[in-house]
DNA sequence: GTCTATAAAGTGATAGAC
DNA sequence: GTCTATCACTTTATAGAC
C-alpha cells in the first residue's frame, strides 16, 4: 500500500470499517475484516488508532453525522403543522429505507456503546443529536405554521425522536414498508394537531 | 456437579444465560460464563444445546415469555380510553424500569438475529409477540371505554408498540424517567383521542 | 450425565525489519 | 508509514475417561 498520511488513512479506515459494519454487522466488524476491507494491513489500523473501541467510536460519529446531516424542511411556509410533519418525516424514512445496513449499525453501536467500560457517553451523545434535530424540527415546522405547540417542547420532542427510533427499529425488523408510513403519517397528523393559535 | 436430568440442566442453563446476558451483555455471554453462572462445567452446555446460537435463542424466548406476561389490564371498566391507556402503559413501564438489564437484552438479541443466518425468524417472532399484545391491550381498552377506534387497528398497533419500543430504548440510554413517563402519558391521551362513540 | 483436557479457529494488539 | 510475523489470549466445540 502505498505511503499515505496518517490522517488520510485513518479516514480510509473508518469509511471501510463502516462499509463492514452495514454489511455484515458490528460484531463481525474485526480489525482484521476493517483492514482488508481498506486494503490495509492490519497493522495499520492498530497505527492510525489506539484500539478498535476507538474505531468503532469514530465508526458512529461517521454514520450520525451523515444520516442526520440533512433531515429536509419540507413544503413552503403557510401549510398545516400536521402537512409540514408529514413531508419531513416522509424525508426522513427515505433515507433510512435506502441504506438500512447502517440504520442497523446505528442500534448495533448504541448498545455496545452501552455495555461498553468509557463508551456510555458515546450512546447519550448519539440521543443526544437526535434529540436536538428533532427539536429542531419540531420548532421550525410551528414558525413555519404560524402556531405554537400545545404541550412543552421536550415531551414533544421525546415523543417525536422516539417513535421514530421505534418505527425505524420495527421496520428493520419485518421491512413492512406500508405498513410503517401508514403509522409515521398517521403519527403525524396526531402530533400536527396539538398545536393552538399563538 | 450432582447428576440432574438433561431437561432440568437446560432449564438451569438457560436461566443462567439471562442473569449473565441481563448483566453483562450478549457479547459477554460466553458458554464458559454461561457454565460457571450455572455451576457446571463448560462441556454441559454443549450437551444441552446444539449450539451457543440454539441456548441464546432460549434466552430470548424466555424472556419474551417473562415480560410480556402480564401486562395489566388496568382500571374499572367504564373510564375513558386514555384513562385506560394511561394504567396499561404505566403499569408496563414499570416492568421496564425493574430490570433495565433484561430489557437491554431483548434489544441486542434482536440485532443478534437480525445479523445471524438462519435466526432471522427470531426477531420477527419477537416483534409478532409484541404486536399482538399491543393489538390485544388496544381492543381490550376500546371495549372498556365504549368506543371504537378511529383509525384502523394495524396503524394504531404499530403506532402504540413501536412508540412503547422507542420509548424504552431511549430511557436505557439516558435512564430519564421523568421525561419518559411524561412522554408516555402524553402519547396515551394523544392515542385515546383517537376514538369514537359506536 | 458429568467431567477434564484439548482441538481448531478466531481475536486484539505488538515487535521489529524496511 | 508500512509491512510480515507472532504473541497472548479467548472463543466454540469435541473426545474420551468416569
Amino acid at each position: 500500500m502505498a505511503r499515505v498520511q496518517a490522517k488520510v488513512r485513518r479516514e480510509q479506515l473508518i469509511e471501510a470499517a463502516v462499509r463492514v459494519a452495514a454489511r455484515d454487522g458490528v460484531a463481525a466488524t474485526t480489525t482484521r475484516a476493517v483492514a482488508a476491507e481498506a486494503g490495509a494491513s492490519l497493522a495499520s489500523v492498530h497505527y492510525c488508532f489506539d484500539s478498535k473501541q476507538e474505531l468503532l467510536q469514530e465508526v458512529l460519529i461517521s454514520i450520525i453525522n451523515e444520516l442526520t446531516g440533512n433531515w429536509t424542511t419540507g413544503p413552503e411556509d403557510g401549510a398545516g403543522a400536521a402537512a409540514l410533519l408529514r413531508a419531513g418525516l416522509g424525508a426522513l424514512w427515505e433515507v433510512v429505507e435506502r441504506e438500512p445496513g447502517k440504520q442497523q449499525v446505528t442500534y448495533e453501536l448504541t448498545h455496545y456503546a452501552l455495555r461498553t467500560e468509557g463508551l456510555e457517553g458515546l450512546a447519550r451523545w448519539q440521543y443526544g443529536v437526535y434529540y436536538e434535530r428533532s427539536a429542531q424540527q419540531l420548532r421550525d415546522v410551528a414558525a413555519r405554521a404560524g402556531v405554537e405547540w400545545a404541550l412543552p417542547l421536550p415531551v414533544l420532542t421525546r415523543m417525536l425522536m422516539n417513535m421514530i427510533d421505534g418505527l425505524v427499529l420495527g421496520w428493520l425488523v419485518d421491512r413492512d414498508s406500508e405498513l410503517a408510513r401508514g403509522a409515521l403519517n398517521a403519527f403525524a397528523d396526531t402530533l400536527g394537531a396539538l398545536t393552538r393559535r399563538p
